[in-house]
DNA sequence: TATTGTTATACACTTAACGTATGACTCGAT
DNA sequence: ATCGAGTCATACGTTAAGTGTATAACAATA
């Protein structure tokens, strides 16, 4: 009988590998020397008849079989987790990382508040909170959870609901004179705005559900709220934000609704995870809890 | 680093184990020792934390968390095959086992012409076809596909119609005197059913698109269709039939309809297999075949 | 009872994976 | 240009774990 080696650890160290961009590095994460690291990836694309790296002295790439590889590896690995957690004689003993990536405005504040109960909750689970507002792919961060606000750019994830996020106008006082309760009333106003902005125009639902447009004359955009705020805050234009993100700065005074009652669209908190068959436990608990903190939030 | 023997032999080796209900047999099949598959099984239950098989010198049973394993075993090997095979050098190589359980009227008609056609065109593949009419669960029999006429008893498998069976009336000759196209003219006359049969009567629809029901006097059930058949053959009573069932009858005369143009609901023929995120492409062509080879029995 | 088959385990053997060492290569600093 | 540091692949001796054989205990059957 040939033995083999674990043909899911070979996954494991590929995928490591991948991640860090260097078999050194991952041989280090790995507690593997080197050589060995080496000769399990070169084990791997003998078994599968495939090279899915190519190897210079300073860059590693991914072949587009290595692209492949690398997605249903980790599917793989999450499917071997979670079978054999089901099996797993202390059933009670939730523990192991998981690595979520979360906006950086909802990373800071709320979403942070839940995931900080729910580590001290589960002591043994070993969170890596990755705040990240560029719009990567899901492929290329190769997390357990993504956390998104709005549509999530990933059609073969899973996307479950957490929150709805009502969005209010916004600015500093002084910087707009009376609206009178009409949204046109800030058409030349400059306007700080999230990238990417597009359609040049707000829908707007005001407090007695009559809708209106108002025309954005944006000065400022990025894709991270929390400088669209301090753009806001300093007077260089009203923005449309969160309810939560603003609560403080109305309570202070430092930013006014200039047209009360009146709101966006709210956009959905979503969790987007890999279709793997089966979760692991920790990570059902994980968004279970975030969909539960997150519940107040609208 | 610890070396381990490879997990997904390890489930390969409990699977064989189960399958064949002996350490032995399994060990043999393998190619091991008995004493190598002994220690794998241990390893495996070591590893997972749980008692998958109680053991005793003559009869071994799989534990509750045993026949889990023994289902989740099976996805994630096939799972594994799957993404290997994606690899494979020879991408248009297709080869491997395939075991087929399918009900023994079908599997040795119809069903067998297209399995043969495809192992002709597939000489690498090898088929085991198992000929079943026992409602056996798809759990216990391990099979990768499970051919059914009628429902699919087992909300966890994926079910994909192949094609629709029309059934007919048939009799031998004498034993109904002219019914005149009106079904109850049928209704004293003995009926050979297949088991189980519920309800008492049968819906039927007319050449016309009428319906009647026709009440059955049930003097012979039985949960095969060739033996049902072989009773209406031998005049000890009316049945209803699949049309290619009886083709070669109806031409002899050995069975006329004694309704014509009448028939009973048709019946779906299922292709059902488990949900495995990926299947192999041996198992894709099959079903690709049968649902072809079957597409002209209405 | 004897025979045959089963499973678990001790023991010596086998072998594949291990780490160390080395060479070739690349990059950045001087 | 040289030097130092880091990279990856591979040869070689070592290590560790899985292997089969042998054996004991048990159970079923004739």
């Amino acid at each position: 009988m040939t033995r083999s080696l674990d043909r899911l650890t070979l996954l494991e160290t590929f995928v490591r590998i991948a991640e860090r961009g260097s078999i050194s590095a991952a041989a280090r994460d790995l507690g593997l020397s080197q050589a060995s690291a080496s000769r399990q990836l070169a084990d791997l694309e003998e078994r599968l008849g495939a090279q899915l790296i190519v190897r210079s002295t300073h860059h590693l790439s991914l072949t587009k079989a290595g692209e492949r590889c690398l997605a249903d590896a980790r599917l793989l690995l999450a499917e071997w987790e979670g079978f054999a957690e089901d099996f797993a004689g202390d059933a009670d003993r939730i523990a192991g990382p998981l690595k979520i990536v979360v906006p950086v405005a909802l990373g800071q504040t709320v979403a942070l508040d839940c995931a900080v109960a729910f580590q001290a909750a589960h002591p043994e689970i070993v969170l890596d909170w990755i705040l990240d507002d560029a719009p990567n792919r899901f492929s290329e961060v190769g997390c357990d959870l993504w956390l998104r606000v709005g549509a999530v750019p990933d059609e073969t994830l899973i996307v479950q609901p957490l929150a709805e996020v009502e969005r209010i106008v916004v600015a500093a006082p002084g910087l707009v004179g009376p609206a009178d309760g009409d949204p046109q009333a800030l058409a030349n106003v400059p306007c700080a705005a999230l990238h990417p902005f597009e359609g040049g125009r707000w829908p707007l639902t005001g407090p007695l559900g009559e809708t209106a447009d108002l025309d954005a004359r944006v000065t400022f955009a990025s894709n991270n709220i929390a400088t669209t705020k301090r753009v806001a805050v300093a007077g260089g234009g009203y923005a449309i934000m969160p309810r939560w993100l603003v609560a403080a700065e109305l309570e202070a005074g430092t930013l006014v609704e200039p047209l009360p009652g009146w709101r966006a669209a709210s956009l959905t908190i979503n969790a987007a995870f890999a279709p793997a068959r089966r979760q692991t436990r920790r990570l059902r608990l994980f968004i279970d809890a975030m969909k539960d903190g997150l519940a107040g939030l609208a």
